[in-house]
DNA sequence: TCGAACATGTAAAAGGTTACATGATTAC
DNA sequence: GTAATCATGTAACCTTTTACATGTTCGA
């Protein structure tokens, strides 16, 4: 699914910016989508000139003019027709784990600090999932996709944890 | 981390012709990685002009010849280094997560079908881990991953199979 | 005999990130 | 006064996938 795609989506949420779908992917998608700006705003050009959004512009007081898009009929239904059509997968690339599969070439120091890195890494996208569940609105969709991504945080923070200091204690045995 | 890298790393773990690489990533770094081919001959071809690995043609009496790669100690130098520097991170780009966040667009039973598809694939991933932990000579930073790795399926699993039933319940509720 | 596995490779297209460019306002 | 936030956008670059191209051998 790319950039644009979800652009449309977002929109099918409510009328949006550029600026604002880029904070809702950092704070909601984070653990399973990112885009950057020089994605967001060429596809939401696309999406107007494919004539599935319109954009109408709010001049700032305070601020830079904003472009608030809004998804019309034809954008609704091409997205809705998008969601029928795309297979469920996952794609996972972690350089953690290249890491670990390679340990035996680090030192024991790196992997320590490879080890701490990665637990507050995850401790902190728990806390952040966590804190999205406060809120009592969300659609069960959204609430099963961030318990699924609690809980997977959750299993490899514990794995980490668990695992981490045998692995770590192996490692120097395996050197000394 | 690009395949040019992982190509490196993987011929520190011994020679190897591109074929057999590609074999290796779905065997044991599926879960983490993958390439195709279309980057991976590339990639050795890069890495014999940088002059971090040899090749030797082993003309096939029964299959075509085959181009048997060996990192020198430049390559092993090289790989270390970058091991040195990379950081820890996870990408994950989840088509099933971006399904259920807009599971209120979904037919009820599209839903059904999505989780039952996103169950059996992590089933099937399951099981390929459980089968790579039967490997007694795995150094533990293998372990540690194939480790990781199930237990994140498992959770993944348990969650799909826990809350998938009662988010089709609210589902059908919701549009019947 | 027919499909799967073995084996290597190229070219085009897709998709995205990073860095750059610009500039106002607000909070500390 | 200075850093962060608001706000939009482009261009160059990087990486990877997909589709194509080719040909043998082995097992069912």
């Amino acid at each position: 699914m790319n950039v644009k795609t979800l652009c449309l989506g977002t929109l099918c949420l409510g009328d949006s910016t550029g600026y604002e779908i880029k904070k809702l992917f950092e704070a909601s998608f984070s653990h399973f989508h990112n885009a950057s700006y020089g994605s967001i705003y060429p596809a939401l050009n696309q999406l107007l000139q494919e004539d599935l959004v319109s954009c109408r512009i709010e001049p700032g007081e305070k601020h830079p003019n904003r472009k608030l898009f809004s998804v019309n009929n034809q954008g609704r239904k091409a997205f809705v027709a998008e969601l029928a059509s795309t297979p469920p997968k996952e794609h996972i690339r972690s350089e953690f784990l290249v890491l670990m599969f390679f340990a035996h070439l680090l030192t024991t120091e790196r992997l320590r600090e490879i080890l701490e890195q990665i637990a507050t890494y995850y401790e902190n996208e728990l806390a952040h999932l966590n804190s999205l569940t406060n809120c009592p609105e969300h659609p069960p969709g959204i609430c099963f996709a961030i318990n699924y991504g609690i809980a997977s945080c959750q299993a490899k923070l514990d794995t980490i944890r668990n695992q981490g200091k045998t692995l770590l204690k192996q490692h120097r045995k395996a050197l000394g």
